[in-house]
DNA sequence: TCTCGCCCCGTTAGCGCTAACATCGGCCTT
DNA sequence: AAGGCCGATGTTAGCGCTAACGGGGCGAGA
């Protein structure tokens, strides 16, 4: 039998009691000193923390999760295709969680359907993550994560207003404002918009901010093309566009779509910028090396992940008085793909 | 004074002791039917099950951990640019992971350097993940994780043989061969490549297996010109073989430099595929939508996710015993940039 | 009819922490 | 010089599970 007082098992894990007694204290001492509490004095404190550099000792989150009764960590749902923008917004996002002392538990999907997302809530549940984000442009997602009550803070990346959940957002008003403006002030007329798709509320608030614009300088307006945020369909829209001579200048709704469009201009000898002008949106990184460099708008994903982090913070300590974050304005890239009508 | 035996209070989320009370049967029992054991009569089991659905109850992990001395989560470290193949490749794993009933725990970085890997690292020990996944090309990365003893499995994608960690990749070299097959099948012999960087493993494979291939067909060499997997290293390398008349084909190492190299080549005049042909790897999605379209290697990133996965879930169950992966070889799509020297 | 054995289920101990309270000197009041 | 107060520790009681036994019925074999 062995020495009931003996040192634990030393194969096992070292736990706070193994640390007491090596310091020769109590294991609540040892609990002070790692929560930093006062009450230790400086010499007790040096000696603790020497047995637990000795023992390379680390607390059990699990157990400590226990007893606070707070687990420490915050779910993420990236939802949809890993492109740049999200990939991005989530690095940020978790590196502003993992400066904040939050551990992230991601649950990704490639798509966006209402079971797959709802299952996706209810697993971080079960994980009593103390809040979840969601990371997805579409509407449908927003719309599902609020009719779900997880019993905990909910913040989503939605452009538009949504009841029940706190809101980050970069303003893409203000941004396809930007472009739209950009191309205006260029002396273009005839601007056609080639749109994200209907579920996208980022879509949405470009589509509204150029229908906007437009109207305010009188110029006439077009139903825009939709597409669905990848190259293809921004080739089709291309396609579309080619039989519309008036057209001078098309907004198009992403970096990807431009793409795409600017293939299918090229490829029917539609010269850009001379013939027509393109301002595409994202500024991924592929963008300044398209043909030709294409015009955009930059967005600030990294801060956008920032901001939700932050937003997160602010709606564990109070709930409801969280501010929603939606102030970021992205920024004008000008490179080859627009030039003044006739230039 | 509250009645002892009351229910708990019900502000609280339920325990397990509550839904006992309310199926009329011990706690223990309860576990049972939570994990499925054998040793419960059917009647009861429905009764408990019942309990469980009006309490809506759900298990604490934390403290099922504490028990179960298993923090059922894994380690995922995502380091460098959130580039297309990383983020499709950590999605991958997401599904996998959570397929297995596994949690994943992110600790990403922008930037790989040893002292952020090893700090992400220690992170993830500290939340006593049960394995640890990095993804990411570099050679350092590799080589700082297992210079670390977590005390758990480490599992790292890397195309290149490593000692004390296990190994999962995509076959860099056999697609690398394809792609230069491809390029001397076609009929030529001034075949040129512009590499990753030094430090990328996936790099050197395609590397290697350029250099092997031209010597089997006897083939002269020319040094690759190195760039950084960016678009704008790939249009520096392009003006470079823009001096080079005698060229006719180049393997560039990925599809954003691909783009910059097109994009230096348009400039300059030089017609793709007529003068010279290109082909890239990696199949990003916008690669089809290139001036001209780009022959590339599509690499099954998803899968390489599940296969993470599955090497994880191999070296759990018996450290030694895990067998590397590393058998997917990327599938040659042939676009428009590729054709027959003088066609 | 007695007993062994099995099926069900309950009881008792932890798992490794934190929170709340108890304790114990010594120094400062009055 | 006695009371008291405070800083520095220790003690005790959970947190909500799982693991390891313990034990009561009941049918089957002797």
């Amino acid at each position: 039998m062995a020495d009931p007082d003996a040192p634990t098992d030393p194969a096992g894990v070292p736990t706070m009691f193994d640390v007491a007694r090596r310091a020769g204290v109590s294991h609540q001492t040892v609990s002070r000193v790692l929560n930093d509490l006062a009450g230790v004095a400086p010499s007790t404190r040096l000696r603790v923390e020497q047995a637990i550099a000795d023992l390379n000792y680390t607390p059990s989150p699990a157990a400590r999760a226990m007893a606070k009764r707070r687990s420490g960590s915050i779910g993420l749902i990236q939802a949809g295709r890993p492109d740049y923008g999200p990939s991005s917004a989530a690095l940020g996002f978790n590196e502003a969680a993992r400066d904040a002392g939050y551990t992230v538990s991601q649950a990704s999907m490639r798509t966006l359907d209402a079971d797959t997302l709802t299952q996706a809530v209810h697993r971080l549940a079960l994980q009593r993550v103390e809040a979840i984000v969601l990371i997805s442009g579409e509407r449908e997602g927003v719309r599902v994560l609020h009719g779900i009550d997880a019993g905990v803070p909910l913040v989503a990346v939605a452009s538009e207003h949504e009841p029940g959940l706190h809101r980050v957002a970069l303003d893409q008003y203000a941004g396809a404002r930007l472009a739209t403006e950009h191309l205006i002030g260029l002396g273009h007329r005839e601007i056609r918009h080639v749109a994200g798709p209907d579920d996208s509320m980022d879509a949405a608030e470009r589509r509204r901010a150029f229908v906007d614009t437009m109207a305010e300088h009188g110029l006439g307006l077009h139903e825009p093309i939709v597409g669905d945020w990848l190259p293809a369909s921004g080739h089709a829209a291309g396609r579309l566009l080619l039989e519309d001579r008036a057209v001078t200048a098309v907004f198009v709704g992403n970096d990807q779509m431009s793409l795409g469009l600017l293939a299918a201009f090229r490829r029917a000898g539609r010269r850009v910028p001379q013939d027509v002008s393109v301002i595409g949106f994202d500024d991924i990184p592929e963008s300044a090396y398209f043909v030709p460099a294409l015009t955009t708008l930059r967005q600030d994903f990294d801060g956008l992940g920032r901001d939700i982090m932050a937003t997160v913070l602010d709606a564990l300590r109070d709930e409801r008085s969280a501010p929603d974050r939606t102030a970021r304005v992205p920024e004008l890239i000008v490179r080859e793909s627009t030039a003044s009508p006739g230039a």
